[in-house]
DNA sequence: TATGAATGAGCCTTCATTCAT
DNA sequence: AATGAATGAAGGCTCATTCAT
């Protein structure tokens, strides 16, 4: 459950690819307007937050949303869906080259707090309105989430492959402890009043995961 | 962000049964509303969720149900601080008599876990619709939570100062770490199709922060 | 339209009269709620005055009202009638003994501002709670409003038959002229700001009356 | 306390409907609305009246309501704002020209009365549906009323000034005494089954106030 | 494509009234 | 007679979505 930054602008239809490839504004505007949505739902929360407002800072009409966006809800779940493959692309990309299990473990964990750190908007948005309901959460779990999920069990699965990391702990709970781990971390940056730096305490969690608190 | 407690099934213990006929049925009648409520949210979802249902489940009025609750925020808000409530109580007697650090962290691990596995509406609603909005998180966080967390972080630092624990990693982020973990362990149980035990996993979270992956 | 003070109080019942002279208690409670709720529908408002607010008021249980009155309608007609009743009759003693046209009308005129400027909570109610609705206006003109004006009208013809006043202009008219105008300077001193003696108008409303604008 | 005006019966003169095709009909619909909503608070009375009544008469959805009134209490407040306006500045159109005080008192009354009498709908929601609790009054009293009142003020002490009235009754009072009496007038006309023509009822009161009841 | 006026279903909350005690 | 907890109908208002232009 978490987040990243928005970038490649899935596209519509192939008709509308041509359209974008014309003048560019086709698509741009789904972004533009996504970009516009992650800034007021984090601002007003996505309940009390309005489609017209999400127009406005768009700067188009209301209706003009729902020629890129079936639904409130969809601006939403598309927000998670594009930021999601994008991050896990991105940790595909970081992971590259490196082989030491560590390492590994170390670099997805930086990458998962940069991304928040980075956009505080987009922080809010992933670790605060995205949690709506159940349906919701059902939602997100069952796709993207599980591939990011994957990817850090499979850091974890190779280290203990190696003889690096223990056999003791099932893999996937590792995973899920890191993600929760780091996910907490994210919540209680927005949360707090004070301005640190989120992405300086990956170092930590990530020792205290290797090496654990026993003397 | 998150859970807890409701431990012993509160339903007219024999010490409320005497409260209750010495001034009516009066909190009787809250507690019901409130259990009735925890089952409406988790189901429907709290956004979704009409106090008409959540009067009709108590066995009440609509009206009824602003005899005891202020809006239908409180009855949420309401869930939230009872059930902590508990839960630190339930954590500090707990801790009574538990000098070892390790047996206190993984008792408090236990109990976190135990109480949202008991009871899984009450989980759903913890783990799903209490993170509703940023307003609804920072009233959250700043009271109850923020105990809560600095039962873990005590344990955490009683064994720092025992010698017990490595002092490497500040306490605060590892009760945070933990928090988180045992966060996203009971919101991956409330969403996974498999219905395995949420406590059982309280031993392998802590053997993971206690120990660490590293061989 | 207007109004006095609260005295005699309408029993409900032989039954009811017996009790009340058994302890005076009975009626006397209806005399207490209707004036509660002269207060309180001066101080809310009628439509946001809550039955429970006159009950309160008159420390009672809101049940109790009910015993009394038969709805909150029936609150405030029965402060209209019961007031104009006695307002008629303090008339009619008023004018025993006075002969002078002139000086019936100048009576008539101060007992009316009188009567509202010695209780301004009444005076609110009926300058301005009672006017709710066609409904509720048409009641009250029908029954004792027309009686008030009846005795203003017959004070004018009187002075008519006897060859003081003038016979051109209708008495009826003049009637409700001079109530529009009395009832005008009430509605005026309950708005305004200044605290002025509203029965000192009743003067020169009748002088005005008498001799014209004409030099 | 009083009512007035709604001249010519502005649906749509020619001059309107040019300024309509300029900017759509976006004013039409509030005045549409605004007719629609004298006539239901008319029949029903305003807190029986529903918004949804009023957007049935209008031939509109509920939500339009909104998007032409703030509130409820605004449709009212704007219908009395509107009205009043016009008649003041009708009252002014009025007086050009005519400088005997008698008759400048004469036209402000006639048209007073007529302005009324000709809209009952209107007459019983300014005479009846206005004067609801202490607040509405207030709010009405001390903007446009106060305009109004000042009106009639002003051509009482022009006639005071040229010797044509008497100086010994205070203009301020005349004008409230004037005012509360054609009020009474409406009322009574509204609440009375007959029939009879309002304005023609104009006369006989400024001939009372000219020269009085005395032979 | 874009607009934004219009729609109308939906819901929280109030409060007059009832009734078991 | 008195209580006051319980009732439940009722309605103002919001806002996601549509659609004529």
């Amino acid at each position: 459950m978490n987040v990243h930054s928005v970038s490649t602008m899935p596209t519509l239809s192939s008709a509308r690819r041509v359209a974008q490839s014309r003048n560019g504004s086709s698509s741009d505007k789904r972004e533009i307007i996504s970009k516009a949505a992650v800034t007021v739902f984090a601002q007003r929360g996505f309940f009390n937050a309005q489609v017209a407002d999400v127009a406005r800072a768009a700067g188009v009409a209301s209706g003009t949303v729902y020629l890129y966006f079936r639904s409130k809800d969809e601006i939403l779940t598309s927000i998670f869906e594009r930021t999601m493959k994008e991050g896990i692309s991105e940790g595909r990309q970081a992971l590259e080259g490196v082989t030491d299990p560590v390492e590994r473990l170390r670099s997805l964990a930086r990458l998962h707090l940069q991304r928040l750190g980075r956009d505080r908007d987009l922080a809010v948005v992933f670790q605060i309105e995205l949690r709506q309901s159940t349906k919701f959460m059902e939602q997100l779990s069952s796709s993207q989430l599980r591939a990011y999920l994957g990817q850090l069990r499979d850091a974890v699965s190779d280290g203990q492959a190696s003889g690096a990391f223990t056999t003791r702990i099932n893999s996937t709970l590792v995973a899920k402890a890191l993600f929760g781990a780091l996910d907490e971390m994210a919540t209680n940056w927005i949360l707090s009043k004070r301005r640190y730096d989120l992405a300086s305490e990956a170092d930590a969690v990530v020792d205290l995961f290797i090496h654990g608190l026993a003397t």
